[in-house]
RNA sequence: GCCGGAGUGGUGGAAUUGGUAGACGCGCCGGACUCAAAAUCCGGUAUGGGUGAUACCAUGUGUGGGUUCGAGUCCCACCUCCGGCACCA
């Protein structure tokens, strides 16, 4: 006998809706539970089984805390601008608005067969007006607070999606959407100054219960170095100081070259005359270079003598000046003191241009004149560096450090890693930036009663170099706000990570218009309690995230500084061959196929059960029938015991199998309990398969006329409960078959009685010198005298060391005794 | 190269603070029901030895060491795989 999964599904579907079941109460925030699952990209494809690994667990989860009695707010929505909808709409010609709304609709109908209690009435589509005029007003907030600016700067230019990326979205020199090469142009942009908050960020990973992976991600991407900048002058140009950046100031007396990035504004000036032409040859090798060419770690270093010469502020040295492409301009001061001796980099470049390596620090356990045959980067004792001489490395970094602050040549500094957050788009499908640009008064920020700036819909989209914006005399025409002359609108549009670093606020209040948000609902609400997904986001979504409330917490917008207190990730569903699911490799589960085959709680319960939640694995086909078969077990153990529901007589005199079975209850709801708390799902359900083992074993094994009923409709209606987050369809018709209210995720969760589980006979381990020699059963609760005796009396215990001298005992209450002999 | 994480049966994967390794499934083998099949149910299933069958013995969590009465778990070295970063001075 199988369950009818369709009926039932559109059963309770229907229920549900109808009767408002997860209607949220955002005012009943006492025991709140804000848990957030990442939102969807509603682009051409639609949710696949990623999505269901995603959401079905997450639900299941969320679904559990209500039914512990909270507020549980698990709200869902679209990120629906982007370049995915947009390249999709160059494609066939449709415009993204139809194909989002569309795909939307899609997707929603898709979540609701996932079965999940989202309450509808709080969905939010970043692509709505009502959406991204708040978006626009945050990026006006964030420019009044000076955290958002315009500046010429190197870019990534990826030539297919024909728009600039942040650093974040360029993956080893490729585009992370479709990983064409990405170039660097020269272009003035809108950025974040999201390094402002660089030690924040990197404080507030204390303070967060995140995964430590995604923490070191984040951390590392900061990438925090402490050290100094130095002033070096030029020969010949005695007014201009060149500042280097470097982690090692005790190594100063060994720099040999200085370099500087190629595009270094020094480079034209100070360049000789000799030299000119083959710098000006140089400069232009370099730029035409991808950055993926430039920034390999194995391509053999390049530069020129730029025929300049610097000093060396200790020792008075002129040491020359080269140009490099391993100089970065966009990182430090765009130049460095070469020290080949202490740098790899540096060791390999002077070795092929025959530049001197001089050793300034002595390794422990090396004569002083021995040659390098590589660069020595530890520490070890001064040498050839003046009056540091003799002084560890340790100390002279500490020494120098605070000589060249007092003589004015140096300080200490801290550089990072990362950059500001780029957040122009020369693209079509997303937030205008509201910004205007008038000939007389500059840049001047859209008034915010202005606002929203409507994303004109008449615009020819398709990718011509320029952005489409541009070309829509309406929308770039316009008048200055500060002085009403003529004046031209900002024409780019914004990253839609923009667009999902508040979500999480709007969702609150999704509705309100006058207002992003309202503040005493997010003071309530605020921060999310649980947020659920990839971990490709780690050093995009959430690190902008987190910059984003930082920013609004100083700016008393937010009452919480960091917008997410714990934080899983899901793993990755792979296909049947272990490699990630893709069309070209012809892997792909549809879970369409497995919906109309077993439906939805069986497709869930499967995801849940076959793999580690947060790990992933390759899919494999015969689990989902055992799930099948599992679910419908507990369909036939409830529908072939409904007499035991009615009517109830309280038999409390429990025979030896009852006890068996009542205990084994209170096991699985224990372990259920904590186990779907920590998002370990998949042992959760192993534990209510052992529950219904035990179930059958009981109503097999004792005559129907022993059968307690009233433990039997107990334990069923518990294992009911027990089910209920994983398969809520199936629950919820058991649960009304079992004469229960619906609905189940309103019946609480049931509780656990630990001396329940407790037994008085357990079974002892007896080991000699470790080993296992023993079994017997014996009362729990022995002393450690009695547990001796037990040991040494038990089966062959006494002939095995009757020889041999007994040195000790070794007692683990409630569970082995060893026996140590000679 | 640097920084993380992980290596457990044929297989997915379990194992509180060091304390019965392999829970729960899949697969496989055997059996019951059936004319037969499907479905369902029951039993077995780490490896090697041993026994008529039990019992029992040895080995066993990537490799080699170590700490401990006792190690999948802690420490050291190494190997493999996965993920992130990568000329960041």
């Amino acid at each position: 006998m199988s369950f009818p999964f369709n009926e039932i599904e559109n059963k309770w579907k229907k229920y549900w809706e109808e009767s408002k079941t997860y209607k949220v109460n955002l005012n009943n925030y006492h025991k709140k539970c804000y848990c957030l699952v990442m939102f969807p990209y509603p682009s051409a494809d639609k949710l696949h089984l990623g999505h269901w690994f995603n959401y079905g667990p997450a639900d299941t989860w969320a679904r559990f805390k209500k039914m512990n009695d909270y507020e549980v707010f698990h709200p869902m929505g679209f990120d629906a601008f982007g370049l995915p909808a947009e390249n999709y709409a160059v494609k066939t010609g449709i415009h993204p608005q139809k194909t989002t709304s569309e795909n939307i609709a899609f997707i929603r109908e898709q979540l609701k067969s996932i079965g999940a209690m989202y309450d509808w009435d709080f969905e939010v589509n970043t692509s709505d007006p009502s959406y991204y005029k708040w978006t626009q007003w945050l990026f006006l907030q964030l420019y009044k607070n000076n955290l958002a600016y315009r500046a010429e700067a190197p870019v990534n230019w990826c030539p297919s999606c024909q728009t600039v990326l942040a650093n974040e979205q360029v993956i080893e020199g490729k585009c992370e959407r479709c990983s064409s090469l990405v170039e660097r142009k020269n272009l003035t942009q809108w950025f974040f100054r999201i390094t402002a908050y660089a030690e924040r960020l990197l404080a507030g990973l204390d303070k967060i219960e995140w995964p430590i992976k995604t923490k070191l991600m984040q951390k590392n991407w900061i990438g925090k170095s402490k050290g100094a900048e130095i002033e070096f002058s030029i020969a010949g140009f005695m007014d201009e100081k060149l500042k280097v950046f470097t982690t090692r100031p005790d190594t100063l007396f060994g720099a040999t070259y200085m370099v500087l990035a190629p595009e270094h504004p020094f480079v034209p000036k100070i360049s000789s005359k000799g030299q000119a032409k083959a710098v000006n040859e140089y400069i232009k090798q370099a730029g035409r270079a991808s950055e993926i060419e430039r920034t390999s770690t194995v391509r053999e270093k390049t530069g020129v003598f730029t025929g300049a010469y610097a000093v060396n502020p200790v020792n008075n040295e002129k040491i020359p000046v080269w140009i490099a492409d391993y100089v970065l301009m966009t990182y430090g001061t765009g130049a460095i003191m070469a020290v080949p001796a202490h740098d790899e980099r540096d060791f390999e470049f002077a070795e092929k241009y025959n530049i001197p390596i001089r050793k300034v620090i002595l390794e422990p356990g090396t004569e002083k004149d021995a040659p390098l045959k590589e660069a020595y980067t530890g520490e070890g004792t001064m040498v050839n560096s003046g009056k540091y001489d003799g002084m560890s490395s340790k100390e002279c970094l500490q020494q120098i450090s605070e000589d060249l602050e007092k003589d004015g040549i140096g300080k200490r500094t801290i550089q990072y890693k990362f950059r500001d957050w780029l957040v122009s788009r020369q693209r079509y499908w997303g937030a205008p930036i509201p910004m205007i640009f008038c000939d007389d008064c500059g840049e001047v920020p859209v008034p915010e009663e202005a606002l929203p700036v409507i994303l004109p819909e008449d615009v020819d989209f398709k990718p011509k170099g320029v952005p489409p914006l541009a070309t829509s005399e309406k929308f770039v025409n316009t008048n200055c706000p500060k002085c009403g002359k003529a004046a031209r609108r900002e024409v780019d549009t914004m990253d839609t990570f923009v667009d999902s670093s508040w979500y999480f606020m709007r969702y609150l209040s999704s509705k309100a218009k006058d207002k992003p948000w309202d503040t005493e609902v997010i003071k309530n609400w605020m921060p999310v309690d649980q947020y659920i997904g990839g971990i490709d986001h780690a050093t995009m979504h959430l690190l902008y995230a987190r910059f984003f409330v930082m920013a609004l917490y100083d700016m008393g917008l937010s009452p919480v500084e960091e917008p997410f207190k714990n934080l899983v990730h899901q793993g990755i569903i792979k296909g049947p061959d272990g490699n990630r699911m893709s069309k070209s490799r012809g892997n792909v589960i549809n879970p369409e196929r497995y919906l109309e085959k077993y439906g939805s709680d069986v497709l869930r319960c499967y995801l849940m059960f076959g793999f580690d939640f947060q790990a992933g694995g390759p899919w494999d086909d015969g689990g989902s029938a055992a799930i099948n078969r599992f679910l419908k077990r507990i369909w036939r153990v409830v529908s072939e015991n409904i007499d035991v529901f009615s009517p109830e007589i309280k038999e409390t005199s429990f025979s030896k199998d009852d006890k068996e079975l009542n205990r084994a209850m209170h096991y699985a709801v224990k372990h259920v309990t904590i186990d779907t708390e920590r998002f370990h799902f998949n042992t959760a359900i192993s534990r209510v398969m052992e529950l219904v083992n035990e179930l059958f074993r009981y109503i097999q094994d004792v005559k129907p006329e022993n059968q307690n009923k009233y433990l039997l409709a107990t334990v069923l209606r518990n294992l009911i409960r027990l089910i209920a987050p994983y398969a809520p369809h199936i629950a919820e018709e058991l649960w009304e078959t079992a004469g229960g209210q619906p609905s189940v995720f309103n019946a609480g969760w049931p509780e656990y009685d630990e001396k329940a589980i407790e037994t008085n006979e357990i079974t002892w381990v007896i080991q000699v010198n470790g080993k296992i020699r023993e079994r017997v059963s014996a009362a729990k609760n022995l002393s450690k005298k009695q547990a001796e005796e037990l040991a040494l009396n038990t089966g062959r215990i006494p002939d095995m060391i009757k020889d041999k001298k007994v040195v000790k005992i070794i007692v683990v209450p409630q569970k082995l005794i060893n026996i140590v002999v000679r």
